[in-house]
DNA sequence: TGTGCGATATAACGCTGTTATGGCAAGCAC
DNA sequence: GTGCTTGCCATAACAGCGTTATATCGCACA
């Protein structure tokens, strides 16, 4: 009662500790009683504030697709469209990482407790703030411009790499390439392969994918790759 | 109790009335109560068969593997391995298609009711059989060594090519793709995309395709896809 | 003809989401 | 200041969930 009390309103309390159990205890924990006690209310809050616990959820949804957006936002633009596009999907899976059943929730189909977020809505807040899927929009047409690929729809391929990294994301998240190989084994090398089907030179691919790769260690080096750049999409509060 | 009454055991009574229920109206369909009814028993037949719902999940599980890999291993082998490649990867959407739930619990790293499957498991049902990813690496490995593909480690290159039609069928599934393009937009052009960065020759890689192509609009003009070829993974019962 | 053992039905326990009820406190009309 | 309305919340309840303890049934076997 008191440990918690703020002068935060219940709601935002509520869609942070729904965050927080999600993140760290898994979907399982997310009960409309262990979050009122979460918050030190009863579980009335969670009614005459959402009305019920698939919109509660739908909130937690909505603010992990914004903090999803404004993480692969702040990924630089740089002369290299190319190393662009793999610095994207390197945040893209930072962020799925980081918080792994809000993303199973957000991009995996996955219900939560007995609600599914539709599909509809889901795309609809994909949409919003920046929209994840237009930046990656916007690198393939810088490429396309820069003569790097060829000329296409820009969205058409951009659904073509968004598969591939998101297939490389929900196999590596389901434990399906453990043993096998990781990131600079399956995730840089699809990349490349991509890139070069796409009609970029073979030497600028892989100096490209150079540079990613030592962006990758960089950040890996300089601590715990979700801490780095900015708190990735876990809601986990201070 | 008459109605369902026959000589099957219970055990597999119980197996495919969950496939059914999770089929035909979701997971949320599947709950302990609604199978015995389902099956014309009491809930205590799931304990005395299985031990909990965790098993019977399980051998749901085992089961969708055993017919994924079926599904693929009944793809017939040409003698052009990247068309066949192609086949595969439709095989495997169209057996996602038929039966989502399934898929998603299989490999999409979904909770089923408030259990999940540990990924040890589930790598270990996928290698079962034929094993699903075994084939991928077969075609790979002839792709290689018709040199349509350059040399390097097949299962890396599976594990890429995987990667690619998984996060297709999870995008597409989620209906993340919906609006926008569909198989032929975004799926083969991937496909050739791929094919292309590995090194095959282009006109040869758009002959392949094409047959690819072509074998779909077959399938598709023959009837509805989900029961072409052999009742994909769905275990609906006659 | 017992006898033992596996399978089942029944009823219960603790949990879940949800809701009906009642009380409490703040804001506004007069 | 008094009375009323309105919104938020605590309590307690309801139906349903997975699971289990108990008792009963039926069948194989000595």
């Amino acid at each position: 009662m008191a440990s918690t009390s703020s002068e935060r309103p219940v709601r935002v309390r509520l869609v942070e500790a729904a965050a927080r159990l999600l993140s760290r205890e898994g979907p399982q924990a997310l009960t409309a009683r262990r979050l009122a006690n979460e918050v030190g209310a009863s579980t009335m809050a969670l009614y005459t504030h959402f009305g019920g616990m698939p919109e509660l959820v739908r909130a937690v949804v909505d603010e992990g697709f914004a903090r999803l957006a404004a993480h692969m936002a702040a990924v630089p633009r740089t002369a290299d469209p190319v190393a662009d596009l793999g610095s994207l999907a390197l945040a893209y899976r930072a962020n799925a990482l980081a918080n792994p059943h809000l993303y199973g929730v957000m991009l995996g189909g996955a219900p939560l407790g007995r609600y599914r977020v539709p599909p509809a809505e889901l795309i609809e807040g994909r949409r919003n703030d920046s929209d994840t899927f237009g930046v990656l929009v916007e690198a393939t047409k810088r490429a396309m411009a820069d003569g790097r690929f060829r000329s296409g729809d820009p969205a058409v391929v951009s659904a073509q790499l968004w598969s591939a990294i998101h297939g490389f994301v929900m196999l590596e998240l389901a434990g399906h390439l453990a043993g096998e190989p990781d990131v600079e084994t399956v995730l840089t090398p699809l990349l490349a392969t991509i890139a070069a089907g796409l009609g970029d030179d073979p030497e600028a691919t892989a100096r490209s994918v150079a540079a990613v790769r030592s962006h990758l260690r960089a950040e890996a080096g300089a601590g715990a790759p979700r801490e780095a750049g900015g708190r990735a999409v876990a809601v986990d509060g201070p």
